[in-house]
DNA sequence: TGAAGACTTGACCAAACGGTCAAGATGATA
DNA sequence: TATCATCTTGACCGTTTGGTCAAGTCTTCA
């Protein structure tokens, strides 16, 4: 059946791996970095834990494996909001793109909320050249659409905090949310009304009118 | 020195309660539930281990002690929402307040964080019913102004999130918000500009138009 | 003064945890 | 079939940690 010998080698290492990591990030994201097991990880995945250990020496180099996929799709996201020049595109793809991150992968967020948390034992780097830089360079952006009159002259840094603290927030608290919503996750209906609401709330706040009519869209129940 | 009999027994409890509760909320919010240690706990509070089990039997217990703390902190803000009728003047109120308690009380929001983000093994039946009441009310009176035409017809619930999640950035993203800020904390001139900018932005986002000319002065150097 | 209660503390223990190891299973190749 | 590398795993170990305990000290008050 196998193909070619370095297929099979890695298969099975690619698969563990794959398990492993997967186990890990759900163990990371709830109980911490402390309060997870190597032995509780090991049994999500289905693995011995001495088994474990032969993929990923200790738990730190798994935890930052973890980490780092984290941060490899927060990067994807990030470049959304370069697509376009206008600030209400650009604007509403970025929140959109974070919001659908926040959905899809909350256990990475919540592991990322965990990191900064704790003041970034692991990550501190990547705060200081990568995501400093990125930053830096959409504050610019956000600087010439103030100058060039295509918004109010808001703090950039301010608003960044607020899309990221708001979207992020539907993933690391989504628990309270649910808690409030009856104990039940968010249907697909309601997580995109929050959407709407967020990027509604925001485009106005920085001043800008949509040239579509966003608030009726928000409250309407269409589809 | 001592004058009553009461007052003496009870001062150096309560002396080494505080100063226990204090060094547990501080370990808590850095280090989590499971990181933190009763050893390290105590170390910081200056006494030995077996003393802190003297005043708080077990590690849990002392937890819920500083979370429940925590909470009533919470909710003394939290009627802040309640001083005015008026949207603008309330958010701005609640606003302030929410991101004063970011700046004062940094460590017990990080607590709290943690425990939302750990699916709140502790505080659930906090979430259920005080936070959950509190909410319900909150919203209503959202829905009246709105009704009203005191401001636009945004999801209440969104925009609650909203606020909590922007103001507790602050406090529990303060790490990631220093590193991006030269490695320095926000002055007082930095963070009087951000509380500012929320509030501007939140406003401006549910449709209200201030009456004075709130961007202005966000911008400005005043007292 | 002396008895009673509140407080202090070093030494200790059982459980849990991260990590190791040696012995074996598996599978590809020649 | 023999060889070799990869992978698997139960048993084990040293350390850390929450919590206990018994033997104290200190304070108050009759």
């Amino acid at each position: 059946m196998p193909v070619s010998k370095t297929t099979t080698k890695s298969a099975t290492r690619a698969e563990n791996e794959r398990l492993i990591l997967e186990a890990a990030e759900i163990a990371f994201a709830e109980y911490g970095f402390k309060g997870a097991t190597t032995g509780m990880i090991a049994d999500r995945a289905g693995l011995p834990k001495a088994n474990l250990h032969y993929y990923f020496p200790t738990k730190l180099a798994l935890y930052r494996q973890v980490v780092e996929n984290i941060f490899r799709i927060w990067l994807e996201a990030a470049s959304t909001f370069d697509d376009c020049d206008e600030p209400e595109e650009a604007l509403t793809r970025y929140i959109n793109a974070k919001m659908d991150i926040s959905r899809s992968h909350p256990m990475g967020s919540k592991v990322w909320a965990n990191e900064i948390l704790h003041k970034a034992p692991v990550i501190q780097d990547y705060l200081e050249t990568t995501l400093g830089e990125w930053t830096d360079t959409r504050i610019a952006v956000i600087e010439r659409w103030i100058e060039q009159g295509k918004m109010a002259p808001i703090d950039p840094r301010g608003l960044l905090y607020m899309i990221w603290a708001t979207t992020q927030h539907y993933a690391d608290f989504n628990h309270q949310i649910d808690t409030l919503n009856d104990g039940k996750p968010l249907s697909e209906q309601q997580f995109a009304k929050a959407k709407q609401t967020v990027v509604s709330i925001i485009l106005a706040g920085v001043g800008i009118r949509p040239a579509r009519l966003v608030m009726d869209d928000a409250i309407g129940e269409g589809a």
